[in-house]
DNA sequence: CGGGATCCTGGCGGATACTG
DNA sequence: CAGTATCCGCCAGGATCCCG
């Protein structure tokens, strides 16, 4: 396993990582880190969708904050905003070409996170309830 | 497509999503959305590390907070954390099996990375000069 | 060596109201 | 319909000092 130990570190070691935007991995996960980022793009992974769309797939975000993530992931390249200047207006949210080489981490992200409820469901269970009291409380 | 797009909206749709830890996406990006825990958990993809092997790795991390995301992996089952009694005290932190299923998630988002600086580099090197104003400013 | 304890701050993100 | 505008709480994360 020396070549994945060299990649790893030269990864890191290098002196423009965490400094700048240079490091695959530090970008990535800037490029991703986003409160709804993810789910936006696992949405828009396989459609087209309006803004309306998109807010009502997402039970509890603000409308200020769906608008911000959007623009950031637009600036990122990673989603396209088609505007028809209709009254009313409609506004479109695409994925980009660069955006669709995400969806496969999101897939693995998504199997991963299923693995791990299988294995910890009796932990999350308990932690949940743990932080939601019952009723009883008021 | 429609199998995949059942899939994602099935993922987000559910009640459980976004409210509790039980929709897959959600959790996977909770257990990885701290600043430094994909980069620890590079790290020790390949490897068993000590606390200052790892610090070391991290140019700009506090103690304090490499320590934090180190005890929220632990807490998450990702890491495991072996003490020695020793005289000075000796801890190395490995990565758990659980653990080990995140880093074809890593691999791909350093692929991702990869590509998206090639694709943008000048971008990239142009939003960082405008944040970095050269020294002449003092 | 590998932390813990304290204090502090920026900005992420929420709530609510308004608008072209 | 698809956003702004405004106000604000919270806490992740940083700086600094202390310790077994």
């Amino acid at each position: 396993m020396e070549t994945n130990e060299k990649k790893h570190e030269n990864c890191f070691m290098r002196e423009t990582c965490l400094k700048d935007d240079l490091c695959p991995m530090v970008l990535a996960h800037k490029l991703l880190s986003g409160k709804r980022k993810i789910m936006i793009l696992w949405f828009l992974s396989n459609k087209v969708l309006r803004y309306n769309e998109i807010l009502k797939r997402m039970p509890d975000v603000t409308q200020k904050m769906l608008t911000k993530q959007l623009r950031s992931l637009e600036d990122d390249h990673l989603i396209m905003r088609h505007v028809y200047p209709t009254v009313p207006p409609k506004v479109e949210y695409e994925i980009t070409d660069i955006g669709k080489r995400i969806i496969p981490i999101l897939e693995l992200m998504h199997h991963f996170g299923a693995s791990y409820i299988e294995i910890f469901r009796d932990e999350l269970n308990a932690r949940k309830n743990a932080q939601e009291p019952p009723e009883i409380c008021n």
